[in-house]
DNA sequence: AGCACGCCGACT
DNA sequence: GTCGGCGTGCTC
């Protein structure tokens, strides 16, 4: 009988996406399963594949057919799940199946090719410069060829059949092992070599005696030092002498370098518990529910989420938390180890590949039971998922921004829908998307009103910084957060400051000329760093020092422009000389480990301002924070973006949410150029519903979501006009195929209509219902992408996409 | 995608 | 007569 496996392989573009059909060899019939990585010829090269399904006939000719070289894992990396969830993911955000099933493992667990040139005849039939790369070795990377200009003398070799070259497939990461000592289990024998040692050996005899107390015992070499006080050179010579032997052990990276203390429950308020009630009868019942649990910030939802995982392990089962990348702080983490302790696994971007490869495969292995981290851990490989829980559900983190552009909310459903497990949205800001299901029963909503320690929320003042201009105040600080500050630098209380943007001022620009200095590779003005004297795109990392005089004039008149963190800094340090202001942007947290010790610092009262962007609006929690300072609301308002209102809103709204949290009252400072503004008129009683109504009322009036679903889809080259016109044909395209109520706007120009070199243009479709608008985009897609790309076109499509 | 195959023009 | 350009088509 035999046996044949679909492979999907490592290949990715539109005719091989596909599975291929191999034989599997005898000798791997018992071990081969699905979801096992395999590595196979394609054509003329080997590749990685993921064996998605074995049987037992092919339809493929005897001649044509080809058998599997190597399987890679005696356990599959994959489950049956993982597969079927691959197959949604492939149809649901049109991507390649082989990306789908990729974006579920740890990058170690990748494909790493190597074309390696290995000599066929005798080395003296090689010319010189050929002889001498080789060297000893008969196998030799084909970039050393490249590297030394060898490539004419390598074709010559190839031509006469001196040498072969062939694509080595290799994993990127491994199982990490350490050397350690295993001591000789027989304690007579430990006897007989020490009474064997000469007595000028003193420290070997003094080492074996050791031993003797440590019988059959495994030690890794530097405690060995330490405890018998020995060096290296004594350990060897011992282990020459049979005492011991060196083993290889295999290890977890450990990224958690302090240990934490078990902690206890905290007590429910009445609306967290019967919150919780809800949650736990539905995991009971083995519901696939999904629960929106609206909390303003500070009423506790975390501990809500301890509780529920503690019941999901009491059952047996696995939890999956996930939480926006910039709040997985070393205090979101500590909270769940020190509940579940060894349980918990962690997985986020600042872990190496190593690490992160480490904590999948406790997860794998069984080893742990809950996982916390970012958008792909939802992924988490569990078999028996009891929870999943999104916390701070509005993120945008939670959307990939790169094939397979998926959103990990819609991962969670499936995959809760697959376990008959629940799903917890939590947020105090909900995108509308969940709350217009919450308020159509689609989810269930739960509310927590108040703050779990019954605090009232901090007092909120806006601050029109229109009429400090008009009264003389040309600072970026207001004469109100310059009052409140000096209160609390009095009374020892700390203060955050809140800034959303980085650099030292934001763009470079020539007083005569009015030349804005800009990337060379995308349509970006350049931000000025003041640390590094560099000029800086932030989307490509493109970066140059700063120029002495006008590029284009040679002025010498340079103005730098736009207001930065380092900026902020300067100018608190010369209104508040006594103040210590900890700085906390992408500069300064660049470091691994640096974000946690700016925490940690300012944690400790180290300082008494932090300055920060972004990172700093979620997940802080210290008591001695009152104020909060956001210097300028209306940054993230006036992008070009339909949801440019709702992140405002939110943003103010979770930045407030950190002052006052314990016994002391806060105060927020709100300064912006638009009071009016709605989004942050409301932001004012921090109150949802009002928002919620107002921006719905919007959405509606523009045709977005939730009353209309998106698609985009982006069209770029390196040619301005190349772009355009090819854009142009495929909203043509569509137009003609899609139905009349959908609405096709384009194609425009994108936001930043230059990026890496490429000139983008991009058509935004809206629709309701649109039964076949996925097949068409696949159909554009099969019909056009392979052949554009050979004209430089690259043709994308994003179906919900969070940012326009 | 990435590679071989094949056809055509420029050179030893 | 051979080398190397890139257009075409296939990969179990």
């Amino acid at each position: 009988m035999t046996l044949v496996a679909e492979v999907i392989v490592d290949v990715a573009a539109y005719p091989v996406d596909r599975p291929f059909d191999y034989l599997v060899p005898d000798d791997m019939t018992t071990l081969i399963e699905c979801g096992s990585r395999v590595k196979v010829p394609f054509g003329p090269r080997n590749v990685l594949g993921f064996v998605v399904l074995l049987k037992e006939s092919t339809d493929i000719p005897l001649e044509k057919i080809k058998p599997v070289s190597q399987l890679l894992d005696i356990e599959p990396v994959l489950t049956n799940e993982m597969l079927e969830l691959a197959k949604w993911l492939k149809h649901e955000t049109i991507c390649y199946e082989i990306d789908a099933l990729q974006v579920m493992l740890p990058s170690a667990l990748r494909a790493k090719y190597e074309k390696m040139v290995t000599l066929q005849a005798d080395i003296e039939l090689l010319p010189q410069s050929l002889k001498e790369i080789f060297g000893n070795s008969s196998k030799v990377n084909y970039k050393e060829f490249e590297k030394n200009n060898l490539l004419h003398e390598l074709k010559h070799a190839l031509n006469e059949k001196l040498v072969v070259i062939e694509n080595v497939v290799k994993q990127k990461g491994n199982v990490k092992e350490v050397r350690k000592v295993q001591i000789c289990n027989d304690l007579n024998k430990l006897l007989e070599i020490q009474n064997h040692i000469s007595n000028r050996a003193k420290k070997q005899k003094q080492l074996v005696e050791w031993m003797q107390s440590h019988v059959g015992e495994t030690i890794e070499p530097n405690t060995i030092y330490e405890e018998a006080n020995t060096s290296s050179q004594v350990l060897q010579a011992v282990i020459s002498l049979g005492a011991a032997t060196f083993i290889h052990e295999e290890v977890y990276r450990d990224p958690f370098t302090k240990k934490v203390e078990k902690k206890d429950f905290l007590d429910l308020t009445d609306e967290q518990s019967t919150a919780l009630e809800k949650i736990v009868l539905s995991m009971k019942q083995k519901q696939s529910e999904t629960f929106l649990l609206h909390g303003i910030t500070g009423s506790g939802k975390t501990e809500v989420y301890l509780q529920a995982i503690s019941q999901c392990l009491n059952d047996g089962k696995e939890a999956i938390v996930l939480v926006p990348e910039i709040s997985l702080t070393p205090q979101m983490t500590e909270r769940f180890r020190s509940r579940f302790g060894e349980l918990v696994a962690v997985m986020h971007s600042g872990l190496s590949v190593g690490e992160k490869y480490d904590e999948w495969r406790k997860v794998h292995e069984g080893k742990v039971k809950v996982v916390v981290g970012a958008r792909s851990a939802v992924f988490a490989p569990f078999e028996n998922v009891g929870i999943i829980i999104l916390d701070e559900e509005h993120e945008s983190t939670y959307k990939q921004e790169d094939s397979p552009r998926y959103h990990a909310r819609d991962v969670a459903i499936w995959r809760s829908k697959f376990h008959h497990c629940p799903v917890i949205l939590g947020s105090a800001t909900p995108s509308l998307e969940s709350f217009a299901r919450a308020k159509k029963n689609v989810y269930t909503l739960l509310t927590l009103r108040e703050r779990a320690l019954k605090q009232s929320l901090p007092t909120v003042q806006v601050v029109d910084m229109r009429e400090e201009l008009q009264k003389g105040n040309r600072s970026m600080f207001s004469r109100s957060l310059m009052e409140s500050i000096e209160v609390r630098l009095q009374k020892k209380e700390q203060i955050v400051l809140f800034l959303n943007r980085r650099g030292y001022s934001s763009f470079v620009l020539c007083r005569d000329c009015g030349t804005v200095l800009q990337c060379e590779n995308c349509d970006i003005s350049l931000t000025y760093h003041r640390s590094s004297e560099k000029c800086k795109c932030h989307y490509c990392g493109y970066e140059i020092s700063v120029p002495k005089s006008c590029p284009q004039c040679e002025s010498d008149h340079i103005r730098f422009f736009g207001t930065g963190t380092q900026k902020v800094e300067e100018e608190l340090s010369k209104l508040f000389p006594e103040a210590r202001v900890l700085r906390m942007d992408v500069d300064t947290t660049k470091v691994k480990g640096a974000h946690e010790q700016i925490l940690q610092a300012f944690g400790d009262g180290q300082a008494d301002i932090l300055l920060g962007t972004q990172m700093i609006a979620k997940g802080l929690d210290y008591p001695n924070i009152t104020l909060v300072g956001v210097l300028s609301a209306d940054t993230s308002l006036h992008l070009p973006d339909f949801r440019s209102a709702e992140k405002t809103f939110q943003l103010l709204t979770q930045v407030s949410g950190r002052a006052g949290r314990h016994e002391k009252a806060g105060e927020v400072v709100i300064q912006t150029y638009t009071p009016e503004h709605y989004a942050i008129e409301l932001s004012k009683s921090q109150e949802y519903g009002p928002f919620y109504e107002r921006e719905m009322l919007m959405r509606h009036q523009a045709g977005y979501p939730p009353y209309y679903y998106l698609a985009l889809i982006q069209v770029s080259h390196e040619d301005v006009m190349m772009a355009a016109e090819y854009a142009g044909k495929t909203v043509e395209w569509l137009r003609s195929k899609l139905s009349f109520n959908v609405s096709i706007i384009g194609p425009t120009a994108s936001g930043i209509s230059r990026l890496q070199n490429r000139y983008r243009y991009q058509c935004l479709i809206k629709y309701k219902i649109e039964p076949d608008l996925i097949p068409t985009l696949m159909q554009l897609i099969k019909l056009y992408r392979s052949d554009w790309i050979k004209k430089g076109i690259i043709l994308s499509v994003d179906l919900d996409p969070t940012m326009i």
